[in-house]
RNA sequence: CGGGGCGUGGCGCAGCCUGGUUAGCGCGCGUGUUUUGGGUACACGAGGCCGCCGGUUCGAAUCCGGCCGCCCCGACCA
């Protein structure tokens, strides 16, 4: 993208309204508008790392074999009046009515949808396990929206419904969930932990908040330090083998993690001092088991090894991916701006121009803009230098090439990298390299 | 939902208490000159029915009433 003429509107001064560091970067570097409290248009720069995540998530549902549809926004209310909760959930459903006056709402949660449609299909245990999952834009009408992205009313979701036969079946799929989510989150850049959330009704112990750790979190949080030396990475564990599964699920439940509100300073104390981290949390992923509870009332059964029928047990797990990407930037930016962790990058690299006009400095510009294409925001706008080097940091890409008259006229340019600040003279050749 | 605050060019703000004729400042934007590796300097210029509706008054950004929007603290949430 050539700068010039991308609408890529950065922000010299702090709107009034953002308070937390991601919410004033994401309107400073030209990402998100708001429209309205807590909903926002997504500009092309901000677009493009919340389909980076988006990406990432998906890569890895589908990776332990969860598949992908597409769920509506819109639905009918009849389908909550079966589950008890249309009326149950209160304010934050926004309801509609359509022009034959019929209810519906905008989801805020597919529990009631997804049981829906596997009932219609779904007739055998022979057909199960089952994880579907979609990435939708989700409505809660929060009564007070706010740190930008990260707490808004409209938010982009990813979440996943496991159908299983037995409990056996769905503690499995809910290991599995575990697992992908760890990845996606390291894949993210992000220190993410699991930490053990309340079940309410249901019981057990299967509900896992999915904290990252960033300086801003709402919430304290401790734990040992021992996950940090938990491998998960793909090929360490087989999400097909259910003994791998369940040494990951114990490696990553023995520990001791909780945010305030579950810490249990008895427990706490018992954890080796120098292993002890604490910190403030973000929560971004919920995975939980809810057993019938959407199965039974609405009568979703199939029939089982003995002829009877029998409800699913089922679990669903969420990621906030909207909220990803202010809690990316919570946990990687400084006083210049975003540091973008090269998997979510808008962009590569920028490319900076620093005299537009000078022979040399075009010349080298075009070459590597023309080689590097998509990847590569180039900076051809006619300001100054520091113009450029305040709004490349200030957006975050990970490399910086810059190209200025003095390199230029020995065929060199600069090479920055935006998360340590060093700076280095190479060739057109290294720089590529590097990049790509 | 309780408590507080704010709506004035794109952004950040002043003016309002103590109504008065061309509504101001910084940034940004346009043109020209200048500068040329970390938001350059100067000049000229464009851009606002002062959130909306109603009221008081000879006269309202300013006073009064209502409405709408947005933000902050708390309770609540992916």
């Amino acid at each position: 993208m050539r700068l010039s003429h991308g609408f890529v509107p950065t922000l010299k001064e702090t709107p009034a309204e953002a308070q937390i560091a991601s919410h004033r970067l994401m309107l400073r570097a030209g990402l998100v508008r708001q429209t309205s409290a807590g909903i926002y248009a997504w500009l092309p720069l901000g677009l493009r790392v919340l389909r980076n995540i988006e990406r990432i998530v998906r890569e890895e549902q589908d990776a332990v074999g969860a598949q992908e549809l597409l769920m509506p926004t819109i639905q009918p209310a009849e389908l909550w009046k079966e589950s008890g909760r249309y009326e149950d959930y209160g304010k934050e459903m926004l309801r509609i009515r359509d022009r034959h006056d019929r209810e519906m709402l905008y989801g805020p949660t597919n529990e009631e949808m997804i049981t829906d449609l596997l009932r219609q299909s779904l007739k055998s245990y022979r057909e199960l396990p089952q994880i579907l999952y979609h990435i939708q834009w989700k409505f809660r009408d929060e009564v007070r929206p706010r740190f930008g992205v990260m707490r808004g009313r409209e938010f982009l979701m990813k979440d996943a419904y496991s159908v299983d036969l037995d409990y056996a079946g769905a503690v499995v799929s809910y290991r599995k969930m575990m697992l992908a989510y760890m990845r996606t989150f390291q894949r993210l850049g992000l220190k993410a932990i699991p930490m053990v959330a309340d079940t309410g009704p249901i019981g057990g112990d299967l509900s896992h908040e999915f904290i990252i750790l960033a300086p801003t979190g709402e919430s304290q949080v401790y734990y040992d330090a021992a996950f940090e030396e938990i491998d998960y990475s793909s090929g360490a564990i087989s999400h097909e083998s259910a003994e791998d599964l369940q040494r990951f699920f114990e490696q990553m439940t023995t520990h001791y993690a909780a945010t305030d509100e579950k810490h249990d300073p008895n427990a706490w104390a018992e954890v080796a001092t120098e292993r002890r981290r604490e910190g403030r949390g973000i929560e971004v992923g919920h995975i939980f088991y809810f057993g019938t509870k959407y199965s039974a009332p609405m009568g979703f059964k199939v029939a089982g090894p003995d002829g009877k029928p029998v409800a699913p047990e089922m679990g669903s797990y969420g990621v906030g991916v909207s909220r990803l990407v202010g809690a990316v930037i919570e946990a990687s930016h400084d006083a210049d701006g975003i540091i973008w962790p090269d998997s979510v990058a808008p962009f590569k690299a920028a490319l900076l121009n620093l005299k537009r006009g000078d022979a040399a400095c075009d010349r080298i510009c075009e070459e590597i803009y023309g080689k590097l294409g998509g990847d590569v925001l180039y900076d051809d706008r006619e300001d100054r230098a520091g113009v450029k080097f305040a709004d490349a940091d200030l957006m975050g890409h990970p490399w910086q090439v810059v190209v200025g008259p003095r390199g230029a006229a020995a065929g060199k340019v600069e090479l920055k990298r935006r998360a340590t600040g060093q700076r280095e003279e190479v060739s057109i050749e290294d720089a590529l390299a590097r990049i790509a």
